[in-house]
DNA sequence: GAAGTGGATATACC
DNA sequence: ACTGGTATATCCACTTC
């Protein structure tokens, strides 16, 4: 049989001692197939420098003969191969070594203690990724396939029989073709209950969305309400909900948090009301594994959980303060969750029920638009790293750099490199940090006309520029090397390309060709792909210096931000003699006013600057500014750093570090600085923005501010007893656990500063939950939320606290006197 | 018990 | 455990006089 096919799950099983690699895709048809296809499995031993090929061909003969007995398996070497290679950009004679068994690699591994034998590599990369990068089946990639139909066949032991599949094939041949654009069938759902906790309390409803169906299931509150359908019981939801992915069998079950929460509540519930939660193509029930966070796997359907991606692929550029689905779909689809006041179900007035289906369905159709939206990018991320979606929507940066790595190893005849036990992770861990970036001191005041340059991924075109890596670095000086000092240490990096540094740029380069051809012809897809590049480049430095990965090297990590460091200030100091004065400079940027200069000027001196900069380094305006404003830290005269608002020659505004930006800060406070800011930078003086911030006091004096403005918001970010010292938020916590409200370690803790009977001097002494009854602290919020997001701001034009707070100009002892 | 200081904590920037 | 370091600011916890 031969069809078109493209993968997207994987996963494998033993048959008769042996692996094999199970793929459920589609074809352009939308038919589901299942291929089932083996590979090579092998792994390397790397030999000593000095041994002789007599030697190793004894070494060889007798390796070939070890068998092994582990977990009931009988895994014997079948062949022993010995080949040229690289290992950490070094030459090395290794014997690649083939067994029977994937999972025995290691114990096999460990029988080769022999004195000619160095090291052993490439043992531990999963199977699915060693069969990836053998037979080249690239997840989400278009096939011409080729192969026998298993028809209730035994081959197998009937597993063919089992798998709820259109075709299924055991593969012969597969080539790469243009396929058409994929469009995935997915199911998007959500599930409501009584409590929080997994399992604990029953299932009331569950919603579903996919093409031609829109549906909430339950089994409570009857009624005429559309889209609502009703079963018998809670075990009859869980059935519907299974008939229908049955029924749709789609590619994908999407959910928000669905790894954490929906999942597994139905897999508890199901198993407390001995219910078959039959989802996988074979009949099988939602697999969990534990890492740090829970994950749910479905045999046949990828399983989903937006959060977990948008976290890696989008928060850092994200606006939203947290990564709720009410915030994130906001930002995404300018779409919000429906109002809904959560209570335990049996307080549920009869005409409230209709209210909670449509929240309920609407939690659906979020996720449905949201993946919809993100689409695009799921797929360019499994693309561009070679590994399959359940992985890549789940996967950290770092991690993806890696994958990234480990497929395009071959290019450089590479054995790969083991990943990090435990002690060794720890010895990391305890290097403590190096020395990071540069940051500017500026001087506080407003400027006008700004420029801004920055190097183009600044990091990465360092690392690719000076070659710096775990296999490029030296162990001793050498005459033609790129070096850097440390703290007096001196580091020495090879000239000759190592494969980590020729990797990134090839990774800049396709992203600088994307980015290029998304300006002429630009589509979804060429920006996701644009931005996976960029993404991965940007990661590459963080994974040199995680101590987590495979390539770790503090030294190539340091020396990445020693050399940039060195090359900015060098870059500061050439504009600086240009007759211009840099204000300001944090890592990769610089600002500096234009004075006498016009921007064609500024222009061609990028132009010249960029000429004289080694290797890829680049640097580009990020834009010229009308205003811009720099302010002193709040204990003394000196400028603060990473705190700074510009106005754009585009009129938009760019505030950074203020406390507009940050969360912990009540809205009153936030919202009333980012109107100074704005006012200051629009108009050049602070006379209007004086006038308002006199008007916001005198309301807040009179009690004229809403509650909802004054609410504080900080994250708990452990478990309430692990705290040593004991804020406010964790009074709040505490408040709510007394009030059984659930609280748990993440959650965003809210409350306001109230007036208390009695004088007490700590702040959380005066803590309160919004829905406490209460009266805020006037004295709090002007001294502690008003008064401090503006005061540097004023200071600017030497306008002191006294001139914002007595609006007669005379100064004022206690506030109180004039309250 | 007030004042000063360092530590713990949260959040932002790049 | 699941990229890195730099920086600001708040409030608590503790010491000192």
């Amino acid at each position: 049989m031969k069809t078109d096919f493209i993968p997207l799950d994987y996963d494998y099983f033993d048959f008769q001692g042996r692996n094999y690699i199970r793929i459920i895709g589609r074809s352009s048809k939308g038919k589901r197939i299942c291929i089932i296809d083996s590979c090579p499995v092998f792994f390397w031993a790397i030999l000593k420098d000095e041994v002789d090929k007599e030697k190793i061909e004894k070494l060889m003969r007798k390796i070939a003969k070890i068998k092994i007995d582990a977990k009931g398996r009988n895994t014997r070497v079948e062949k022993v191969e010995a080949h040229s290679k690289n290992f950490l950009g070094k030459k090395v004679r290794a014997l690649k070594i083939f067994a029977t068994n994937y999972k025995d690699l290691h114990d096999i591994a460990d029988e080769l203690d022999f004195d000619e034998i160095e090291k052993r590599r490439g043992y531990d990369l999963g199977f699915i990724t060693h069969y990836i990068i053998e037979k080249k089946i690239l997840p989400c990639n278009w096939y011409e396939i080729s192969g026998g139909i298993l028809n209730n066949s035994l081959e197998f032991g009937g597993m063919d029989m089992a798998f709820n599949v259109d075709f299924f094939i055991k593969l012969e041949k597969a080539e790469k073709i243009d396929g058409v654009i994929f469009k995935p069938k997915i199911i998007a759902y959500d599930i409501e209950t009584d409590e929080i906790q997994i399992g604990k309390g029953e299932i009331l409803m569950i919603s579903l969305i996919s093409d031609g169906l829109k549906k909430v299931i339950t089994w409570k509150k009857p009624g005429k309400f559309p889209d609502v359908e009703y079963v018998k019981n809670e075990a009859e939801l869980l059935e519907k909900f299974s008939e229908y992915v049955k029924k749709i069998s789609p590619d994908f079950l999407v959910g928000y948090f669905s790894d954490g929460f929906d999942l597994p509540y139905l897999k508890a519930r199901a198993e407390e009301l001995k219910v078959k939660l039959d989802l996988g193509l074979d009949g099988s029930e939602p697999k969990f594994s534990r890492g740090i966070e829970l994950t749910g796997r479905i045999k046949g359907i990828v399983h989903i959980d937006l959060l977990k991606f948008i976290k890696t692929a989008y928060s850092q550029y994200m606006q939203s303060e947290t990564l709720s689905l009410n915030e994130v779909a906001g930002e995404f689809l300018g779409e919000k969750k429906k109002e809904w006041k959560h209570k335990h179900s049996s307080k549920i007035e009869d005409d409230g029920w209709e209210k909670y289906y449509e929240y309920n369905l609407q939690d659906s159709v979020l996720v449905f638009r949201l993946f919809e939206k993100i689409w695009p990018d799921i797929l360019e991320f499994s693309r561009v790293m070679s590994e399959p979606i359940f992985e890549i929507s789940r996967n950290g940066m770092s991690k993806n750099v890696e994958s990234y790595i480990l497929h395009h190893l071959e290019n450089f005849n590479e054995i790969p490199e083991k990943r990090a036990m435990h002690e060794e992770i720890s010895k990391r861990m305890n290097l403590g940090k190096y020395e990071g970036a540069f940051v500017f001191e500026p001087t506080p005041g407003l400027y006008e006309n700004l420029a801004v340059f920055d190097f183009t991924s600044s990091y990465g075109s360092t690392i690719v520029t000076y070659n710096l890596s775990k296999s490029t670095l030296l162990e001793k000086a050498e005459k033609d090397a790129h070096m850097i000092e440390i703290s007096g240490e001196k580091f020495y990096f090879s000239k000759k390309p190592g494969f980590f540094p020729e990797m990134l740029r090839e990774i800049i380069e396709l992203r600088k060709k994307y980015k290029r051809e998304l300006k002429i012809n630009p589509d979804a897809i060429k920006m996701a792909r644009s931005n996976a590049f960029k993404l991965l480049a940007n990661a590459a430095y963080g994974y040199q210096g995680f101590f987590g990965a495979r390539y770790y090297s503090r030294e190539a990590a340091a020396s990445t931000a020693a050399f940039a460091k060195k090359l900015i200030k060098e870059v500061i100091d050439l504009i600086n003699a240009e007759k211009y004065k840099v204000i300001y400079s944090d890592t990769d940027s610089i600002a500096f006013p234009l004075g006498k200069k016009t921007e064609k000027q500024t222009l061609d001196f990028l132009k010249k600057l960029n000429s004289q900069l080694p290797g890829i380094m680049e640097l580009e305006l990020e834009g010229f500014f009308k205003r811009g404003i720099w302010v002193t830290t709040r204990a003394g005269k000196i400028g603060a750093k990473k705190k700074y608002a510009l106005l754009g020659n585009d009129g938009k505004v760019k505030i950074r570090g203020f406390e507009t930006v940050r969360r912990d800060w009540c809205p009153l406070a936030r919202k009333m600085q980012d109107k100074v800011l704005r006012m200051i930078l629009s108009s050049g003086n602070e006379k209007e923005s004086l006038e308002y911030v006199k008007e916001t006091i005198k309301k807040l004096n009179k009690r004229k501010i809403e509650k909802s403005e004054l609410i504080i918001r900080t994250q708990l970010k452990k478990a309430i007893l692990e705290y040593k010292s004991i804020s406010p938020h964790v009074i709040a916590a505490k408040k709510m656990e007394e009030m059984k409200i659930p609280v748990s370690e993440g959650n965003i803790i809210e409350y306001y500063i109230a007036e208390t009977k009695e004088k007490t001097k700590l702040v959380r002494e005066k803590v309160k939950l919004p829905e406490e009854e209460g009266e805020y602290n006037i004295e709090y919020y002007l001294e502690h939320q008003v008064l401090p997001a503006v005061e540097n701001i004023f200071q600017v034009f030497g306008v002191e606290t006294k001139d914002i707070i007595d609006e007669h100009g005379k100064k004022q002892g206690k506030l109180s006197k004039w309250m």
